[in-house]
RNA sequence: GGUGGGAUGGCUGAGUGGACAAAAGCGGCAGUCUUGAAAACUGCAGAGUCCGCAAGGGCUCCGGGGGUUCGAAUCCCUCUCCCACCGCCA
């Protein structure tokens, strides 16, 4: 959420960057109640105010019969603005933590994904003698994905990954914790780039993938409700992403500012209902409601967090790099960006299958908004508090991920040949997937 | 699932109806001493929110919510989490 400060100075920004944002929010409204909220509060302060002072009389006094009656007066005022001060603060606070995150300076400004804006790509786009397959056949044929058996057991938009592309997951696993967890690593990465950030590892975790309504709330993530698993028996959500749990980590806790950059790489399933998706993408494993997924979640100084949401951005390009997919790097327009981000870019892998580029990553920079909900800040060495800055961004979406391998290294004989850095993590250093 | 014990500031921990924003210790910051550091000594230090240009002042906060009372860290109800033991289990 925003600052409530900060919208009382800047209304009109504020609305302006709604509407950019296509996010119907009424602004006067919460300034309205904003007001009405602030005094109630000073009035119950006054009465408070006076009920303290009639407490310290209370002690020096004997006969204490005036004194209680006059305590049962403001008792009963008291319990008068009490609920009105609720009613309007419940209303306040749910328009509040509606209004969107405000956008970086470099936010392209767009009704919707058509605004999106390519900033870069890397790789030749691939050329085959032969016409290539999707991934859906390839995987069947090649007896490594199998959907009608998941259908079976499952549903639609599960799949049995099996074989090679089982083992693939694995090999990718860990070909990405081996980057990350390295820090000679991150150093070549950040001397290439020329960026000026610390090269500080990330710290391995596997998350919870069951999560609590209210930190989920608190992450800005509930919503979309109808697009999460929710188990009512104990009150507890299905992640959509390791970030869920991942962000959430710090709650309600104050970082010292000489541990900050804080950086995950988190692997998790991730789950989505995928509601109001019918009809979208049902070939294949490309829309699932299930996938494993590789995130980094980074906590740092608000001071920089842009150069880090660049670094992160760069190592994503580097674990595709290192893959020799093809990409273009998104900057995500304002139509089209998350409500809690400030920027957001995104990585879209050229699928030979489909013939175009698909979103493979994502990465959020979300400034103080979620930290303010989650109470996560950060002593800075001269003792102030500030709320810390939160990045996260997908290392690698597994599924999509295995897409791209297959679809990019398939061979006229339809075998699929495994990319080079993987190979050491396949059993007998596997070269090749074959019938 | 059962029984018992807990949750207090950055941390440890005292506090059982008005004296308590809350002892003490550790840690932090500043100073004295020192060539410098350590030690010792002295002092300063919670967070949120509201009013105010500011100086300053008010209110709230002792796990969450509700209640009793003129008044609650303290009493009652309830929920959550943690610890110990038992049971079950990968």
């Amino acid at each position: 959420m925003l600052d409530i400060k900060y919208i009382r100075e800047n209304k009109e920004a504020v609305k302006k960057n709604c509407e950019l944002r296509n996010i119907k929010c009424d602004i006067d409204r919460l300034l309205e109640l904003d007001e009405k909220r602030r005094k109630l509060i000073g009035e119950i302060g006054e009465i408070k105010e006076k009920r303290n002072e009639l407490n310290e009389e209370m002690k020096k006094v004997k006969d204490k019969k005036d004194l209680i009656e006059k305590g049962k007066e403001l008792k009963e005022n008291l319990e008068k603005l009490k609920p009105e001060l609720e009613k309007v603060e419940k209303e306040w606070k749910t328009i509040l933590w509606k209004v969107p995150n405000v956008i970086s300076d470099d936010t392209p400004i767009g009704k919707d994904e058509s605004g999106n804006k390519v900033i870069r790509k890397w790789g030749e786009i691939p050329k085959f003698d032969f016409q290539p397959k999707e991934h859906g056949q390839l995987g069947e044929e090649l007896d490594i994905i199998d959907i009608p058996r998941a259908a079976k057991v499952s549903g639609s938009r599960f799949n049995f990954l099996k074989n090679e592309a089982a083992l693939l997951e694995f090999a990718l696993i860990q070909h990405a914790f081996s980057i990350l967890t390295n820090e000679d690593t991150l150093k070549g990465v950040i001397k290439e780039v020329g960026l000026d950030v610390s090269a500080k590892s990330f710290i391995p975790v596997v998350p919870p993938v069951l999560i609590k309504p209210g930190p989920m709330e608190r992450m800005a993530r509930l919503e979309p409700r109808e697009e999460r698993y929710y188990a009512p028996a104990d009150d507890l959500y299905l992640i959509g992403s390791a970030e869920h749990t991942l962000g959430a980590m710090y709650m309600d806790e104050i970082i010292k500012e000489e541990d900050l950059p804080m950086r995950f790489i988190g692997f998790s399933t991730a789950f989505r209902r995928e509601a109001g998706s019918y009809g979208k993408d049902t070939k294949g494993i490309l829309r699932v409601h299930q996938f494993d997924k590789l995130e980094m979640e980074s906590f740092c100084l608000p001071e920089n967090s842009i150069e880090e949401q660049n670094f992160i951005v760069a190592i994503q390009e580097y674990l595709m790099q290192s893959l020799r997919l093809s990409y273009q790097v998104v900057a995500i327009c304002t139509g089209d960006l998350g409500g809690p981000d400030y920027r957001q870019i995104d990585i879209e892998t050229w699928l030979p299958g489909q013939n175009r580029y698909r979103e493979t990553h994502t990465s959020d920079l979300m400034n103080d908004y979620q930290s303010r909900r989650l109470n996560t800040k950060v002593r800075k060495k001269n003792g102030k508090l500030e709320y810390v800055h939160m990045n996260d961004a997908t290392a690698f979406a597994i599924g999509r991920t295995i897409i791209a391998i297959i679809e990019n290294y398939q061979q006229a004989d339809g075998s699929v040949v495994i990319p080079e850095v993987l190979r050491k993590w396949m059993p007998g250093n596997l070269e090749k997937i074959e019938k």
